[in-house]
DNA sequence: AGATCGCCCTGCTTGC
DNA sequence: TGCAAGCAGGGCGATC
C-alpha cells in the first residue's frame, strides 16, 4: 500500500538506477497494466523506444519519468500492490511481471513494473507547461512540497462542508496522504476522523499538517512503510520497517498515549482506526 | 457542482 | 479439507 514516503523511496531508487538511460525497447505483458495510455500497448512501447530518460518526478502518489525532447513523461501509480523494480537482465521474470523496459546501455539490468492487484500501471503523457503530465494536473501538491500553501489549505477546508479524514484522502486538496497516514496524523493531532472541516482553527490545521509531515518523514528516514510483503523498492529491497505504527491496525490493542483499547470503524468501504478517549467525536457528526 | 458510491483486481485470512 | 465470503484500498466515472 504504497503511500506518499514509499513513493518518494522508489522516485530516488529509479533517479539512482534509471535516470539518463535511454530506451532499448518496452514490452508490455499485461494490458490492464497500460490501461491509462489509451492509444494501447503497442503505442505505449512505440513511444518510448530510443528516447532518454530524465530526472523523475513526483506529486502524492503519483509519480513519473520525463523522456527528453518529447514533451512527455512516462507517468506511473503504484496502486495497491505495484513495485518498480532494477533488476538484473537474467533474473527470472515476476509472477505479476507487467512491463519490461530495456536499456540501450551495457549495465545489465531492466526497468520491471510488478503488479499483483493491477491497480496501478504506466502511460504516456503530454506534459503541461510546469512539467506535470496533463491528466494529473487536478492533483494538489502534497505536504512534503516545499509550495505547498498551508494557508490556502486550511482556507479549502473551512469552505468545505465536509470531514476531515474525506477532506486529507481528497487528492485535490492535498495529495500523498492514504488511509494509513491520515489515520496516523489523526491519532498524533488527537482529532476525531468525523470531525467538520468547517470548524477547523488556523492552529488546528497547521497541528494536523505537523503531524502528517512529522508522520511521512519518519517513513521517509526509515525506507517507507508498508504492512503487505507486497511493497519493494526500486531496487526490491522490502520497505517494510518495523516501526509500529500507533493507530492503523490496532484494533482491540491499548492506545500508547493512555491505553484504551484502539477502535476500528468501517469507514467509506474501508477502516477507520482511533482512540476513542484521546479522539472525541464531535458532538454533531454529519 | 459538489458529495457519494460502486467498481476494478488478486491473494490471504476467516468461517462454516 | 474445501469452498466461499470477507478484506485490503486509490482513483475514477456514474449518479444523485
Amino acid at each position: 500500500m504504497p503511500e506518499l514516503p514509499e513513493v518518494e523511496v522508489v522516485r530516488r531508487g529509479l533517479e539512482r538506477w534509471v535516470a539518463h538511460r535511454t530506451v532499448a525497447d518496452a514490452e508490455v505483458l499485461h494490458q490492464r497494466a497500460v490501461r491509462r495510455h489509451l492509444a494501447g500497448a503497442d503505442d505505449f512501447a512505440d513511444r518510448l523506444k530510443g528516447h532518454r530518460i530524465g530526472v523523475p518526478s513526483r506529486r502524492g502518489k503519483y509519480l513519473w519519468l520525463p523522456l527528453e525532447d518529447t514533451g512527455q513523461s512516462v507517468l506511473a501509480h503504484l496502486g495497491m500492490s505495484g513495485q518498480l523494480l532494477v533488476q538484473p537482465q537474467s533474473a527470472r521474470d515476476e509472477k505479476h511481471l507487467r512491463v519490461r523496459v530495456r536499456f540501450t546501455d551495457a549495465l545489465d539490468t531492466e526497468l520491471r513494473f510488478v503488479d499483483q492487484r493491477t491497480f496501478g500501471g504506466l502511460s504516456l503523457h503530454d506534459n503541461t507547461p510546469d512539467g506535470l503530465p496533463d491528466v494529473i494536473a487536478h492533483i494538489a501538491r502534497d505536504p512534503l512540497d516545499p509550495l505547498f500553501d498551508d494557508e490556502a489549505f486550511h482556507h479549502a477546508l473551512r469552505r468545505k462542508r465536509t470531514t476531515i479524514k474525506r477532506a486529507l484522502l481528497d487528492q485535490s486538496l492535498i495529495s500523498g496522504v492514504g488511509n494509513i497516514y491520515a489515520d496516523e496524523a489523526l491519532w498524533r493531532a488527537r482529532i476525531h476522523y468525523e470531525r467538520p472541516t468547517a470548524g477547523f482553527t488556523r492552529p488546528r490545521t497547521l497541528l494536523l499538517l505537523g503531524h502528517v509531515r512529522d508522520v511521512m518523514n519518519a517513513a521517509l528516514t526509515a525506507g517507507g512503510t508498508s504492512f503487505d510483503s507486497l511493497y519493494v523498492n526500486v531496487n526490491g529491497e522490502s520497505g517494510y520497517f518495523d516501526r509500529s505504527l500507533d493507530a492503523y491496525g490496532r484494533e482491540g490493542l491499548p492506545c500508547r498515549r493512555c491505553g484504551t483499547p484502539v477502535r476500528r470503524r468501517a469507514w467509506m468501504n474501508r477502516s477507520s482506526y482511533f482512540c476513542p478517549s484521546c479522539q472525541r467525536a464531535p458532538r454533531v457528526t454529519s
